[in-house]
RNA sequence: GCGCCUGUAGCUCAGCUGGAUAGAGCAACGGAUUUCUAAUCCGUAGGUCACAGGUUCGAAUCCUGUCAGGCGUGCCA
């Protein structure tokens, strides 16, 4: 069952039947029917302020509308009471037995309960992370991954097929100063006199490519005399070396691509010019002074943006606009892109690239990661690639664990400025709130460990619904039954962190129950009962944290 | 200058796209365990929702302006 659903088809069909009865005039043109969750407990499982919002169509009082209104809703058996309150406010409240028959339906529907299945799933292409293949990934990109990947898990729950993507930006400049670093460690290494490159990457681990080229390759890069292909020979291979200690951290974070897209392989399959032709076609790019230029003014964007450069090499933008062309190409229904916040200035420009390709407005969304404060001992750390001084996603991983950092990446909504406090995070990793979900989840499977110590079968006893008959039960299941809605509210508006805020509510809710009631005792009906609500509880909690890539585990 | 994000309790942040008395965690203070896991629970305290207008039955939420912080504004990627 679902509250919102079911209450609005008793709204609009006691609107149908107030009409009919000659209540309200036919021709009435009244407001759409809005369901809403009151906070106040005590105002109703749900309300809508229907009557309010046609009370001037009707010329009558919101008190008198929701009167009318309240003789056809009572006649729902679901509906135990319907009040209507102060403003014009119409309440509902649902039977007790409508309610905990929800839990059957949960036990039933075990490892799929809030997952819906589809006729006709959306293919949905969403790309994250996609850092610069120069160096392991920071911290940025961990929430990246982490929202990323939870994003595509609760698009999947919602019946839909999700193919999670990774474009790597092997080409052009920073690969080329990346190549020359490298150049430049393997001389020092070597004893030989080198120049390390202005503009080049410092870290640690540059030295590391180094040593691990001359390990493996040393053989094949000293053939090598032209200084430039020397270069490009070498940011060949630390791109590769980069891309794959990238693959292993994501792994190991529990984010696994479908596909890993690279921008050097569209230059090189002739994608990018196709794209320029084709976009030239569509009269969407001209010329001028030498360059090539895509009218993004006319889809939206500031100014017109440059594609080819006078000296005829394409831009970023225009490899970007091949890479999306490509994912339409694809056939995708849906095309979602995660950001970080240095590029929000350029979703104007690529959305408009889609426009101009004829792709459906409303089925491009890009969404930004905003930036992460890493605070360490009440300082922020500033983060910066190429001075090499910065801390890892890896280092993250290894100080905090998987499960914790995901947790928090994903407990805050994406566009808020994060501030990641490292030392609280490892040092009182008890007080964790992500620990607090787990022990909910631990508890219960120690409750089921103890039920088989007795030898107690829940098969061989009846139940009571009565025994759920107090407030610490009734709001688990009031809340659990409102799961599935959740998860696909946090599909539709992008939200992954709804779910962790929704986790740690019911987690809350069985802590209480847990210390008001105990489950196991000599009454086997009542036990039976309290085993199928816990066990539910248990159900909503480890597809929850299934949804967000972390474990449930079963002790602590 | 222009654009994007943010401004809510001491700190970190929610607030279900406009609802009723603004919430949680952490920190502080006081209490609870002979019981299925105390990594738990209960209570107390903490607020000019940055500021000023506007829209309406009703605004933390929408519109305008101001202030503050961050980021962007390349023929870099």
């Amino acid at each position: 069952m679902n509250f919102k659903i079911k209450t609005y088809e008793i709204i609009t069909q006691s609107i149908e039947n107030a009409v009919r009865h000659g209540k309200f005039p036919s021709d009435a043109q009244l407001p759409e029917v809005r369901i809403e969750y009151p906070r106040e407990q005590h105002h109703g499982d749900t309300s809508t302020s229907f009557s309010l919002e046609s009370a001037k169509i009707l010329r009558r009082s919101p008190m008198s509308i929701g009167e009318d209104l309240k003789e056809y809703i009572s006649a729902f058996k679901e509906i135990e009471r319907v009040e209507v309150v102060k403003p014009g406010f119409i309440n509902l409240f649902f039977s007790f037995e409508t309610i905990c028959n929800s839990l059957d339906e949960i036990v039933r529907e075990k490892d799929k309960y809030g997952f819906i299945k589809k006729d006709k799933p959306e293919k949905i292409n969403i790309e994250f992370v996609s850092a610069n293949p120069t160096g392991p990934l920071n911290i940025v990109s961990a929430r990246a991954a982490a929202i990323g990947d939870t994003l595509a898990n609760i698009l999947e729950a919602n019946g839909n097929i999700v193919d999670r993507e990774f474009y790597i930006n092997d080409f052009g400049n920073q690969v080329r100063l990346l190549g020359e670093s490298v150049l430049a460690r393997i001389n020092e290494i070597k004893g030989e006199k080198s120049e390390f490159p202005e503009e080049g990457y410092h870290g640690q681990y540059v030295k590391e490519i180094a040593q691990f080229i001359i390990d493996n390759f040393e053989n094949e890069y000293e053939k090598i005399t032209d200084r430039k292909e020397l270069i490009d020979y070498l940011a060949v291979k630390a791109v590769r070396f980069n891309v794959e200690s990238q693959r292993k951290d994501l792994e190991d974070f529990n984010v696994k691509f479908a596909k890993w897209f690279s921008e050097r392989s569209l230059h090189e399959s002739g994608e990018v010019t196709a794209t320029l032709s084709y976009l030239e076609e569509r009269g969407a790019v001209y010329e001028k002074e030498g360059r090539k230029i895509f009218r993004a003014a006319d889809y939206g964007d500031d100014k017109d943006r440059v594609v080819v450069r006078n000296d005829g090499r394409p831009t970023y933008l225009l490899a970007d606009i091949a890479y999306h062309r490509d994912k339409i190409k694809r056939g995708y229904d849906r095309i979602i892109d995660i950001w970080g916040p240095d590029h929000h200035g350029y979703i104007a420009r690529l959305s408009g690239a889609m426009r101009s390709m004829g792709f459906d407005d409303g089925k491009f969304r890009v969404l930004i990661a905003q930036q992460v404060n890493l605070v360490m001992e009440d300082e922020t750390v500033r983060m910066s690639k190429r001075l090499g001084n910065f801390s890892t996603m890896r280092e993250l991983i290894d100080e905090i664990g998987v499960d914790a950092a995901r947790y928090f990446f994903i407990m805050r909504s994406m566009e808020s400025h994060l501030d990641f406090d490292l030392t609280l995070a490892k040092k009182e990793s008890s007080e964790n709130p992500v620990f607090y979900l787990q022990y909910a989840h631990a508890r219960i499977c120690s409750i089921f460990r103890e039920a088989e110590k007795r030898g107690i079968d829940l098969s061989r006893h009846n139940r009571d619904i009565s025994y759920l008959n107090n407030p610490e039960s009734i709001y688990l299941i009031k809340l659990m039954i409102k799961f599935p809605e959740e998860v696909y509210s946090a599909g539709q508006s992008c939200e992954p962190h709804r779910i962790s805020a929704y986790l740690m509510k019911l987690a809350q809710g069985f802590h209480k129950f847990y210390t008001e009631h105990r489950v196991l005792s000599d009454n086997l009906t009542k036990t039976s009962t309290y085993l199928t609500l816990v066990d539910s509880v248990r159900i909503v909690l480890k597809n929850g944290l299934r949804l967000l890539g972390i474990s449930a585990p079963e002790r602590m």
